[in-house]
DNA sequence: CATATAATGTAATATCATAACAATTCAAGA
DNA sequence: TCTTGAATTGTTATGATATTACATTATATG
């Protein structure tokens, strides 16, 4: 394995970071992952892919239209937005349904009942597990006869580096 | 008071609940809410509330200008978007992030760091408090030194009525 | 090569939300 | 009552996000 310590990107990423390990080994995943399943990680989807881990950031569909340059284009709304609905479908990427954006995952392949940590100031999204807290309100829900499908848990805030302060 | 028992729309409302009377109670606090704000219950606020209220849905912004007929006229968007941001101003109205989609408050003052369940099928919400929950997600990012602002927590499923099943 | 499936290209359109500015209504104070 | 400033509404246009439809090209397989 390329870099191992340091990158952890389930919490908020350090900025001085081994950025390079850190998307090398999230394409490296995807790609085992997308080979156990049978999918194909063409160009287009890699490079939609590597644009999401690069920003550690939610990045608007049409933002990500602009971070890319094909031979001087740009892919137009629906070529992004079908790479999205793939990336999507195989749990590498997740759609911020409070901010309008997509992030890459931050445990792609692993189960995961997660929640988004976004901060307003620098739009980093760190991905946080735990499952005692999904559970909870899974559990909840149910004992309301309310079958449940989809979560959504999305806070908004200020991460530790915007605040100047980094630990508590 | 008009009605007591029988409507506690904090839950799935009971199809068989005593409608009129939920709805005039709801506007019947908003009324006093605004009163105590200084704050105008315009007749075009009014109805948007009362559109939500009937529904007991989350509604697009787009279907409840469809819902509204003024001297055989529908309102323009911005119309709309401005009563619901008056009355989401004043917690009257909360949007629904995961699906774009707005509902009527059903604790309207108390304070609530609430979630909602939102039925796929028949699209009612149900608004569900529970401190214990939302001060568990907010003290873990405290915690990793992120100061929270907003919390958005929405649960697709299939509510109980839809389900045919009342109890679990 | 022939064929079927998956992926991409291209254009148009649908859906959700806000900006800009004019006109009107409302609540007080002179 | 008249004036005046603030809040609300009317109207039009535009921005931002996302999908549909259909033609074309790439890829894998027999
Ligand atoms: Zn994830
Ligand atoms: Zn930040
Ligand atoms: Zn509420
Ligand atoms: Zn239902």
């Amino acid at each position: 394995m390329a870099g191992d310590a340091s990158l952890s990107s389930s919490e908020f990423p350090d900025p001085g970071h081994d950025h390079d390990a850190c998307r090398d080994q999230a394409i490296d995943r995807a790609e085992r992952l997308c080979a156990g399943q049978g999918a194909r990680l063409t160009p287009q989807r890699r490079e939609v892919l590597e644009l999401l881990l690069a920003a550690h950031q939610a990045l608007g569909a049409y933002e990500i239209m602009e971070g890319i340059d094909w031979g001087g284009r740009k892919p137009a709304p629906v070529v992004v937005y079908r790479a999205l609905d793939f990336l999507m479908e195989l749990g590498l990427v997740h759609r911020l349904a409070s901010v309008n954006a997509y992030v890459a995952c931050g445990h792609a392949g692993e189960a995961h009942g997660a929640r988004f940590l976004i901060c307003t100031d620098c739009r980093t999204v760190a991905e946080v597990t735990s499952p005692g807290i999904a559970d909870a309100l899974v559990g909840e829900a149910e004992r309301r006869g309310f079958a449940v499908g989809q979560l959504t848990i999305e806070i908004s805030g200020v991460c530790p580096h915007c605040r100047g302060a980094a630990d508590g």
